[in-house]
DNA sequence: TCTGGGGTCCTAGGACCC
DNA sequence: TCTGGGGTCCTAGGACCC
């Protein structure tokens, strides 16, 4: 909101306006929060819910923050509430009086740092209204009752429809397939692989089946409760190099195409990576044999 | 509340490269 | 050649959010 108080007004004006206009067009009562930081701000409207709208001064932050549950902090579930709480902290005070060091050593360093510094109400992350979704993904429950594999495979190929459609209609290719797995006991697994970018729905499906594949033992003993994909190393479809009707795998056949495309278009016009730009000898003629 | 569904991010070990 | 060093990528698992 910097810089817009003579546009718009000031924070709390704008946030009165958006409730009633939300109010208004789509029916619904909404929280809103207004603080210095985002987090302060998500932590605000969390607290004034339903329906309402808090204010956080600057100069009352502290006095805000710091009694708060330290389950208020974004990133504090049910794990790490519980670490926190054997050591007897309880309250956002509480975690802000550790150290920082402290705090990485127990609850890792990414996760350490980042709440350490939320709860000295240190958070300089920007607004940023341009990213971009870095994965789909797709599951079913099945329940518990025992599963054939021609029923798993079914279910597998309705989600790699859905979410290879998905990934088309939003231009975008993926790289990485995710297998998801429930077991009887309701344990966890992934089985993950890593492609070259596609949007195929014959591509995704081959290497879904594969990884599932890997898992049969597993299920067959133990029964299995859901299934998920999951795609991600998203990128637009239009940074796809162009592709040359080949299959890699073939290597005679690959060298017969190089071949004639060299033939017909010079040794220059195919080249591998590795000798673009290095290789000034790449033009010169093939010697006849036996001359 | 979740044995629903859709996401993000981090960690750790191993393979591999220079 | 490696009982070095630094880095990236991949895989698998897990915490957390809405």
């Amino acid at each position: 909101m910097g810089g817009l108080r003579r546009l718009a007004g000031t924070p709390e004006q704008v946030a009165v306006r958006l409730r009633e206009r939300v109010r208004v067009e789509a029916g619904l009562a909404i929280s809103v929060g207004v603080a210095r930081t985002k987090f302060l701000a998500k932590v605000a409207s969390a607290v004034c819910k339903p329906d309402g709208l808090l204010v956080v001064e600057p100069d009352r932050e502290q006095e805000f923050l710091l009694p708060l549950p330290v389950e208020r902090l974004w990133g504090v579930g049910a794990v790490t509430a519980e670490k926190l709480h054997r050591l007897g902290i309880t309250t956002v005070g509480q975690l802000a009086e550790l150290e920082e060091a402290t705090a990485e050593r127990l609850l890792g360093r990414a996760a350490g740092a980042h709440l350490h510094a939320l709860a000295r109400l240190r958070d300089p992350r920007p607004v940023d209204t341009t990213r971009r979704r870095s994965s789909i993904g797709s599951q079913r429950a099945l329940g518990t009752k025992p599963r054939t594999e021609e029923e798993l495979d079914l279910f597998l190929t309705q989600i790699v429809d859905r979410l290879a459609r998905r990934l088309r209609y939003g231009d975008r290719v993926c790289r990485t397939v995710v297998l998801r797995l429930r077991f009887g006991d309701f344990a966890k697994a992934t089985r993950s692989r890593t492609v070259r970018p596609t949007d195929r729905t014959s591509v995704l499906l081959e290497v879904a089946r594969e990884l599932l594949a890997t898992a049969r033992p597993e299920i067959g003993a133990r029964g299995i409760t859901l299934i998920g994909l999951s795609l991600s190393q998203l990128a637009r479809a239009d940074s796809l190099p162009p592709e040359l009707p080949i299959d890699w795998n073939d290597q005679a056949r690959l060298d017969t195409v190089l071949d004639a495309v060299r033939d017909r278009f010079g040794a220059a016009s195919v080249a591998r990576a590795v000798q673009l730009d290095r290789d000034p000898g790449l033009d010169a003629p093939l010697l006849p044999e036996h001359e």
